[in-house]
RNA sequence: GACCCUAUCGUCUAACGGUUAGGACAUCGCCCUCUCAAGGCGGUAACACGGGUUCAAAUCCCGUUAGGGUCGCCA
């Protein structure tokens, strides 16, 4: 069984970053599943430890998006539903002698680091909780000092095989004792992270690269209780063209991508390559895109997102997609469905699920549209000539020849005005293919205006 | 400041000591064509800098510069 998860903190709208996490993870376990034929869970859970942060609304905005990017999970968790759990897996700890109290306050840590740093030292913590006599650690109950708790790191080199970054390890003496239990008694991200992971038998944790530091500490963790260590996987962050990913394009959420008109397809396309050898490939559902990934190909420097990439990518995608595909998506919009000939004429002229309709309400019957006066007879004389019997691809250039004929123009002088009446517009599909789709009563109609 | 990661066409990147430095996207040109697209074919374009090691360096080593991550009672 492999297990991966997908852990958001309800406290914002998704955004490009968060989705391309879900993304990835959601990727690498269908791509193990259609390889080994093993089965899959996809854990999502819900980091909502901060109840001042975590909204509702913002939880089914992770939903909705998720759904919308066609990522389903298998089990949903609430971290705030465990704690009772993280508890006793503290009072375990404490029995373990692996942690330990601290009553400094903030603001006393803070002033310590900054002290470190000036002295050009690693602003780690001292262990100055450690070394505290019982007496010492009444004075400061007495005090109206409530104690926070640390996890005893080991001073030793932790290591593991990052599935993108290779070997990695961190010497323990260059980190902080991480904080376990607030003085509130409220518990920071580290250690329910990490007993979540056990309890839901998480094997494989792909997460950005600013979570690499923590690995090695959350790989002491998973020692100490005695769980299996998951298999590790760090992309690199995605940032903006000026260096850091600027806060319009972080903040980028799926819903404003949407509203912009871009695929689903488009973003998973492009998440699942960018940072990679391989060159962008249209597929038509995640499945197919699972069926190529490969994490090991992501690479260890920062790919640069630029949300063009996204709009030069969609038209892509949409041109690619199959008839039944094209109708789903509009029924998800609330459109009608389009015909076969239809979506064959239109197709290449569509950059965005908008555009479709756009065209469907110019082909709608009983649109009528303005032509020049120069061209009236030109379009009646038109009329006349279209071929008896049913109008397929191939009339279009028999009218056109006849009316070539008929007339003496050519050129843009023979088929814009049949462009204009047809379509009320300069530009658009070919009209050879457009000829089917209006079907005769309607070109006749258009042109007699 | 400390620890760690990164540096090849505009962009994503390949190369794992010997290549005309390869591909994809973008761009440019040509073809197709009633238009805009789409599609087909082709072109331009890169080894951050400085030292080493070696017969030979994009590739290994050191330094410089530049970007990034981490160093929270955030996640």
């Amino acid at each position: 069984m492999i297990s991966v998860r997908f852990a958001p903190s309800p406290t914002g709208y998704m955004h490009i970053g968060n989705l391309r996490t879900a993304l990835l993870n959601r990727l690498f376990a269908d791509n193990l599943r259609f390889k080994t034929g093993e089965e899959v869970s996809y854990v999502l859970r819900m980091d909502d430890t901060d109840l001042e942060r975590s909204k509702p609304e913002y939880e089914q905005a992770v939903y909705e998006d998720l759904k919308w990017m066609g990522i389903s999970w298998d089990r949903l968790e609430h971290q705030s539903e465990r704690l009772d759990r993280y508890r006793s897996v503290v009072e375990e700890l404490k029995a373990k002698g692996r942690i330990y109290a601290c009553y400094e306050t903030a603001e006393e840590l803070e002033y310590k680091r900054r002290r470190q740093r000036a002295r050009g030292l690693p602003p780690v913590y001292d262990r100055a909780g450690m070394r505290l006599t019982a007496e010492e650690r009444r004075a400061y109950e007495a005090e109206g000092r409530r104690p926070h708790y640390r996890f005893v790191l080991e001073h030793k080199e932790t290591s593991w095989d990052d599935m993108v970054r290779g070997p990695c390890a961190y010497n323990g003496e260059h980190l902080s004792d991480p904080v376990v239990v607030r003085e509130d008694g409220t518990f920071p991200y580290m250690l329910p992270s990490v007993i979540d992971d056990m309890d839901f038998g998480i094997t494989h944790i792909i997460r950005g690269e600013d979570h690499v530091t923590n690995t090695a500490v959350q790989i002491q963790m998973f020692e100490v209780l005695g769980g299996r260590i998951p298999v590790f996987g760090h992309p690199p962050l995605l940032t903006g063209r000026e260096g850091k990913l600027s806060k319009r394009l972080g903040s980028l959420s799926s819903r404003e991508l949407r509203e912009e008109g871009i695929e689903p397809m488009t973003i998973a396309c492009l998440l699942a390559r960018l940072g990679t050898p391989d060159p962008v490939v249209v597929c038509r559902d995640l499945d197919e895109l699972a069926k190529v990934f490969d994490l090991s190909h992501f690479g260890r420097a920062q790919p640069h997102f630029d949300p063009d990439e996204l709009f030069k990518l969609n038209p892509r995608i949409l041109h690619e997609m199959s008839l039944e595909d094209v109708n789903a998506r509009l029924k998800d919009e609330g459109k009608s469905p389009v015909s076969a000939d239809f979506w064959k004429a239109v197709a290449p002229n569509v950059a965005k699920v908008g555009d479709i309709a756009d065209w469907a309400d110019v082909c709608s019957a009983g649109r009528v549209f303005d032509v020049p006066a120069a061209d009236r007879d030109f379009c009646r004389t038109a009329a006349a000539l279209l071929p008896e019997g049913s109008v397929g691809e191939e009339t279009f250039a028999a009218w056109t020849s006849a009316l070539k004929a008929q007339t003496g123009r050519k050129g843009k002088d023979l088929f814009r005005p049949l462009r204009l009446a047809l379509t009320g517009r300069e530009q658009g599909p070919e009209l050879k293919m457009l000829l089917p789709v209006l079907g005769r009563e309607e070109i006749l109609r258009r042109l007699q205006g």
